[in-house]
DNA sequence: AATATAAACCAAAACGTTTCGGATGTTCAA
DNA sequence: TTGAACATCCGAAACGTTTTGGTTTATATT
């Protein structure tokens, strides 16, 4: 009681209790050459006293942070990111929900000259055990830079040498096979994909899985690339559905883009859940909101934080190094622009 | 070159010089007590071997932990949040562009039994020199706690006892004012105020600001308060919209409510720009991408990171304890549900 | 009785900084 | 010539852990 406010130590605990500071380092991390009685005085008066571990000094000695990082790939102009801000939100929920001593370190590395200088700061500075690297690039210095350096990663989204790296991705082929084909259940004769850059090593996995279920149909691929943004999907949708023949099916790369199509049916007297008929991906929340509401290809934000944590725990324990990963599944959720009745004659 | 992979120190930078560890120690963080030659040295040796300090000696041996802690209030069945998730990403950014050296650290406290405890946990293991406290409640615990602990911190949104603590907050009373006064200008004589219930403080700024703008042009006052989901606000446009003199301008406490007073008034064939004006808040994606598109009170996430930012350094820095606050304006974004004529006949 | 094994404990070193309290030599005013 | 003031440097302690390499005592084995 006179210690008033005086933060507990293992060396206050260990005069407490008349003891030594090692035997009350040892018990508390659960060594088993300490007498079970020991033990328990010890844990009584750490409880009493509240004891909480320095970390810092505790890091000053094991050389090991017991904290993951995160440096946002994000520039200025591109904050609005739906993904990254609701990923940053689960996955920090999820990480403490697995372990709660587990620091989350969000800082900012911006594509450009100095993103690898970042990195290199932070693995110098010993501030993170790991780290989850996000919007992957087919070509990534990051990965290099941190497979040289032996600093354990998981990477979001496959790249050029994802063999020995861990990563996670979404499964785009097995998704967009799925979309198209429930539209060619749906009787659509002609079905477009419109797709974003091909830099972006998914938009390949979009192709693939798109043409897998046009294939299989005997149709005819259509496939349109364009950057997103709020002007040019939607005057790529008014000239295909301006056209002969246009196609009465579009799968869409992101519900921004589906949601364009709609607006460009609207202008052109086009009924966007009956005439034509639109999936779109990501599930933003406009695209349950909306009117129509849009039918999407959905992840679980949960699923891709409990694979990053799963194969970041087996990394930071295991002693020899396996390549991990794991493909999320894309999930079809049908409403209003695709979950009715596809009238052809329209 | 034979020192090889191994990490740099004061103390291998020192023998390298042959001179004492205090004195690079002192040179590296800018003393002047060191001779402007040797300094020099000092900072060439440490640029050619790399050197970083180590973060976790630094801070044992200062107590300082050159982090900034925000602890996620959101729960499980909560995480679509979408000023939060948004919010953490920006304050990230905004927090490394002020000092790159500053930590975030993000970890997870929901409201609830266990809420003070985490928070308890975190100060006492020296994470962090301040918290960033999201969500704040009229009564709330974690003010109390952080207060009489006398850590630092910066509440978003104000509390009862706003005066002897720092926080930002928006200021909805102006911002509803303004929203109100835009409708009246527009000629609406019957203005209906949908609110969000009154446990949160900023509903009561928002009445605030709406009745002195009804006030002042002598109309009536007309508020209905209701739980933010998809369903209720919509039935209650629905209701209003059927009634007799049903309201024609909607100054609604957020763009989802706004949303579902669109889609009440199509419903009944009522043209959501024309017949009737809608003001959401928050200015939410689905608002400018939506059909129509939505007006809105809209913040600059950026204001409100250089805000917190602002306080939090002039409290790690400052001796004396001055609470500071910074009321962030909200700028009225007038899109197609109330930038058109309004026809009152309708 | 001697020796091996196990259980329980501990002193001291180490981790890499910062900082306190001088120490040394040089310069300048009186 | 004295001593005050200054410029420059440094040794050693401290921060709070973990870990290494023991020692001591009791128990089991030969």
């Amino acid at each position: 009681m006179e210690k008033k406010k005086k933060k507990a130590t293992l060396k206050s605990i260990a005069q407490h209790l008349n003891i030594s500071v090692t035997t009350v380092s040892r018990a508390l991390s659960g060594y088993n050459d300490v007498n079970a009685q020991t033990r328990q005085q010890i844990q009584e008066a750490a409880d009493l006293l509240g004891y909480v571990p320095n970390l810092a000094a505790r890091r000053l000695v094991t050389g090991k942070s017991d904290a993951i990082g995160i440096l946002l790939p994000v520039s200025y102009g591109d904050m609005r990111d739906h993904f990254l801000s609701h990923f940053l939100l689960h996955f920090g929920q999820s990480l403490y929900a697995h372990n709660p001593n587990l620091d989350l370190i969000v800082s900012y590395a911006p594509e450009g000259e100095k993103e690898l200088a970042t990195y290199q700061r932070f693995i110098d500075s010993q501030r993170v055990d790991a780290f989850v690297v996000l919007r992957s690039r087919m070509d990534d210095a990051r990965v290099e830079l941190l497979k040289e350096q032996k600093v354990p990663f998981v990477t979001h989204g496959r790249t050029q040498c994802s063999d020995d790296h861990n990563w996670i991705d979404t499964d785009a082929r097995a998704g967009f096979d799925l979309a198209t084909q429930s539209l060619i259940d749906k009787g659509h004769q002609r079905i477009t994909l419109l797709n974003l850059p091909e830099r972006m090593f998914t938009s390949h996995l979009r192709v693939e899985g798109y043409e897998d279920a046009i294939a299989r149909a005997g149709l005819e691929s259509s496939i349109h690339t364009m950057e997103m943004n709020d002007e040019i999907p939607y005057q790529v949708a008014l000239d295909l559905l301006k056209a002969d023949k246009a196609p009465t099916g579009f799968v869409c790369a992101s519900d921004v883009i589906a949601h364009q199509v709609v607006k460009a049916a609207k202008e052109l007297g086009i009924d966007p859940c009956k005439d034509i008929q639109i999936i779109g991906c990501d599930d933003l929340p406009l695209s349950h909101l909306g009117d129509p509401t849009i039918s999407t290809l959905r992840t679980s934000l949960d699923d891709h934080s409990q694979a990053i944590i799963k194969i970041l725990q087996s990394e930071l324990n295991g002693q020899i190094f396996i390549p991990r990963n794991k493909l999320i599944n894309y999930e079809l959720v049908e409403r209003q622009t695709s979950n009715q009745a596809f009238s052809p004659d329209g």
